[in-house]
Formats: structure tokens, sequence, C-alpha cells
DNA sequence: CGTGATTACGTTTATCGTAATTATA
DNA sequence: TATAATTACGATAAACGTAATCACG
């Protein structure tokens, strides 16, 4: 039994049993395959296809198992070209994550700067884009993982990690009469102008249905997709900023008081997703040891496998 | 990257880095060994091993990391030729189910006969061994599983499943006075003569470790290793036989009384065996599904695999 | 006849062992 | 000088493509 041999076996199926299709992915002329398939056929003693005059029609129970064993195979074995790589690099290697800017600008710094001090000499490079873009490049192999909020719809080719929440804080100037009140009320928040993400926002659907949800309609005065604009025109005195919780820097943020909003709006999860069957780097891994200390990596690696 | 260069890579590191024996074991030539060695490690660009003067003394990091991978999918691959004959043999095939002679007796009886019934053309074999007889028959790959109580120690190399509870029960002729107790005590039994397993039965411990942590020394008048000699003496009136529960059988057993025990004693657990990292055949599986119907499929080939 | 699988056959390439070579203790 | 790894080289086998053939629509 060899590799060619269980290429050549998955490689047809895929090609929906066109061995000649197969024959040309695999850069081998089709008497190659269809000699491939024959040996691999006899050597094993069962028939793998079924075949219908003389086309290959689907396979046989036993070439349903046996090319659900070498489908797995194969792919771990293409593992090791890239544990040679995170070896060879040594400390070097580069990183590339994707994310949302918002996180990039508020809940990465502070992880990168760590992990930046440690490993000195791993490129780093940050991806911004909107959730359905970051979880494409990583799903994409253009970043090895991404972090991101949104809709994430089940996909079976990513693994997801919850990591932290993130909740909503409504930003008012100083004296603002919010800023007295001992807990404020979605009522309350009506009264103002509002200042806050752009509708493709997960965050932006998230709370307007809540308001839609209390039969509400709330002055959205401005959206943006930055919370630095949103913070200035709340500093302005233009109206209250809702932002999330991780946008706002009580030393940074000095004309600014955050109102806790946690008890008004569904908090979102942060997640990280990583793309299933890969070989997790040992950059990779230190990152999300620091990012996410709480995962263990033996469930990271479960869920990257299943 | 060929699959005889990673059979060299692991084949090598278990022959204690002699490329010499490693070649033996390979039938291969030593310089064949020594350039698929090389091969390997100027296609994969990293250094694979650590090699001081002209001899190869261990492992890189970057090695051992691609040495667990090689062998974790020459393993699987290995199953390919197991899930081939699996098919080949259709609805024939065999399955050779290890125990010890009390669960061949009691146990298994009724779940062969549905097996049988269902799987006409399986030739089954029942191999009879003490505990670690069984274990090592498994280990060997001398037979498919085992079904053993007994201290297996934690080994490696199988994976244990605990299936039912056995507990002692004390077996009395028709009118004998322990038969009237409501619920007997340790020291009523100590008042008979007592028939029970050998001392080399995990059982006969088990009861003497509750007798003596209750400091009393009961008076074993005949031990065997075989309960339907036990319940010849007991039925006789010669003795009180304490056995499993599995050993008694109202209907056929008329001449005598089973008194509970399990208040008294420890019960032991009846275990299923197999080993770790083999193809689960579908005759393995329908049988497992027949005596453990509890086990779920998927826990069963996790704890395999792992 | 066109598409797709198989067979036949010859060339190329890779595989692998023997023997010679180098290196170390 | 014995043991172990590497290099050199030639014989053998396998891999693979081209071309011819077969099978079906």
């Amino acid at each position: 039994m060899t590799l060619r041999q269980l290429r050549c076996l998955c490689e047809v199926i895929d090609a929906r049993f066109n061995l000649s299709l197969a024959a040309r992915a695999l850069h081998l002329s089709q008497p190659g395959v269809s000699r491939y398939l024959k040996m691999l056929e006899s050597e094993l003693g069962v028939p793998l296809f079924v075949k219908a005059k003389n086309r290959f029609t689907r396979l046989t129970p036993a070439g349903q198992a046996i090319a659900d064993v070498a489908r797995r195979t194969l792919r771990e074995l293409e593992t090791i070209p890239a544990v040679a790589r995170d070896h060879r690099e040594g400390d070097a290697g580069s990183l590339v994550i994707a994310t949302n800017p918002g996180h990039a600008r508020y809940s990465l710094p502070a992880v990168m700067e760590r992990f930046i001090k440690r490993h000195p000499r791993v490129r780093v490079r940050i991806r911004q884009g909107d959730s359905s873009q970051v979880s494409e490049w990583v799903q994409g192999g253009e970043a090895e993982l991404f972090i991101s909020t949104g809709p994430t719809e089940p996909n079976p080719e990513l693994a997801l990690f919850p990591c932290q929440a993130i909740h909503p804080v409504v930003l008012a100037p100083a004296r603002h009469p919010l800023t007295l009140k001992r807990r404020v009320t979605l009522h309350d928040l009506c009264a103002c102008p509002i200042i806050t993400y752009d509708t493709e926002f997960a965050f932006h659907r998230n709370i307007m249905r809540t308001f839609h949800g209390a039969r509400l309609r709330p002055d959205i005065l401005l959206s943006a997709s930055d919370a630095e604009i949103m913070k200035i025109y709340a500093r302005a005195g233009l109206g209250i900023a809702i932002v999330a919780h991780s946008a706002y820097d009580k030393t940074l943020d000095r004309g600014l008081r955050a109102i806790d909003a946690s008890h008004l709006f569904n908090s979102t999860v942060l997640h990280v997703g990583l793309r299933r069957n890969v070989y997790l780097t040992r950059h990779l891994i230190a990152f999300l040891q620091l990012f996410a200390p709480h995962l263990k990596l033996e469930d990271v690696r479960r869920a990257i496998a299943g």
C-alpha cells in the first residue's frame, strides 16, 4: 500500500469517479490512475468501487470505510511539512492574526506587547476585516486565526473558542444627567441622542434588537465604525455613545464616564477561530496562551482534529 | 515524503539510533536506511537527529515532533488492511473473546446466543484464562477483547470499559438458618464453614479483605475455581458458598437460596478490555452493543484512539 | 465517433544492495 | 582494528507515459 494509491483513491472520489479528471489533478496519466486503483483493490483483496458498465459509479462500503481512513491519514501526513517549517524557522516564523478593527485597537495591543516581548523574532501581521472576512481569511489559510465577535454561523471547516464577553457600556460626558443615575434604563437612553457602531456591526444589531424588543425607537444620531470617533462626539456633548466596554479606558478617556449597561443589553462573545486540521505552530500556541489563557491546549487540539 | 522514509525514522528511533539494527528490522541494507534519513531531513529542511561524531545520538525537537506525527499516521495506515479484511469477510469473519471461566459460564451464554443468532457465519472463539492472561492475549492480538474483573492495573496499551458490578451472594441450602435472617452480618457468615473461590481469584481476595478488616477469621472450608463445584457442596449442606451473583440462577439452582451480601462486601466491576489503536471490526462492534449496550460507540472509539 | 477505462509496451527513473571509504573508539 | 555511518556505482525493478484497444452511449 503506497501513499500514491491512497491519494489516487481520494482524488478519484473528489473527481466524482472520473479517472481522467483525477489524473489531471494528480499530475498523472489516466492509465496510471487506473493502475493504482486496481493495485490497491487487488492488494486489499476487496472491491473499493462499484462499476456500472465501464464506468466507476460509487464506493462500496469497504471503499467508503477505507477512503475515510485514507483521508484522515493523508491529512495528518500533510501536517509534517508544516511541523518541519515551524521548527526550521526556529524562534522566527510568522503569525497572521485576523481581527476586527475594534479588537485590533483595544483588546489586542496589551497582549501583542507581551507576545512581541517574548517572541521578538516572530513577524506578526494583523489583518483587519469584518466577521465574515476574517473567517474567510482563516478558512483560506491567509491567516492563522481570527479574533472576532459576530454571528459566525457553525462552519465545519472552523473551530471556534469563546474567549470573553463583550458587554456594552454607555459613554457620556462628565456631568451628563445619566451619570448621576444609579441604574440607567432603556428609556433613559432613548431620551438622549445615541452614537454607536454602524448597522453592519453585530453590536449595532444587538442593541437595536433590545430596543425594539422593548418597543422603543432610539434616536441614533450618529453611527461610525470606529469607537474613537464616537468618543469624540460624545465628549463634545452631542450624544451618548454605546460602545463595547473594551473601547473605554478610564485614564485615557478622562472627559467621559462609562455607565454600565450590561443589565440592559445582551453581551456578545469574542471568539477565537482556527481552521480545522491544521498544525498548530508553536507561535500560534504561545499566542493563544497569552490571549486566551483559559483554553487548554488539549481541548484546542481535540476541537481542531474533530 | 514517502512512507518508507517515515517507517525508517520510527524504526531507527526504536532501534535506539542504531541504523544497522533498524535496517535489519526493515529488511533493508544499512546504506538504504542512511539514505532515507538523509532524504527526509533534506526534504523537510530541518535536522531530525542529533549526531555526535559519526553516530546518531538522539532526536532534535523537530525530529521528536515529526516522529510523533509519523507514528500516529503509520498506525492509522496499518488499520487499512484490517478494514479491508473486515469487509472482505462479509458477514463471516471471526471474533476471539478472552474471558474468565466464570464469565464464560454465566455472563456470556445469554449474550452469545443472541450474537450467534444474528451473526451466524461469524466464527466465535472463547478463550478462558485468568485476568492477567486475558489481558496479555488482547495486548498480543490473540484476542479481540477480554471480559474480566480483576485488578487490571492501568495499561497504556489497553482501553478498559466498566460494564457491570459483580456483587457477592451467599448460597445456602433451603432451610439453612441464615436464610431466615432478614439481613446477614459478617459474624453470621463466620459461624458457618465457607466455600468460595481459590485464593488467586480477585473475588477471594476481595471478601477476605473485608473479613480481615472486621478482624474476623472466616472458616474457609473449601475453595475452588468453579462455582458449580461450590454449589454442589453447599447444596449438600457442607457449608455456605460465597459466589458472584451471576453464578446463581433461581430456577436452575432450586436446592439453594441466595442471600444478599452486597451490603457486606465490595462489588467488583466487570470490564471489557480492548487493545488501543486497532480497527474495530463490525462484528466486534456488534458484540459490544449486545454485551454492553450502555457503551456509546463514539466513546469507545475515542478511548481506543487516545 | 466521442468519452472514458483498460491493456500493451517501451523508456525513464528510482530503488536498493554490494563494495569501497571515512570516521571514531 | 572493530563498529558504524557515508559515498560510489551498478543491477534490478518500479513507475509512468504513449499508443492501441475495448466498451458504452
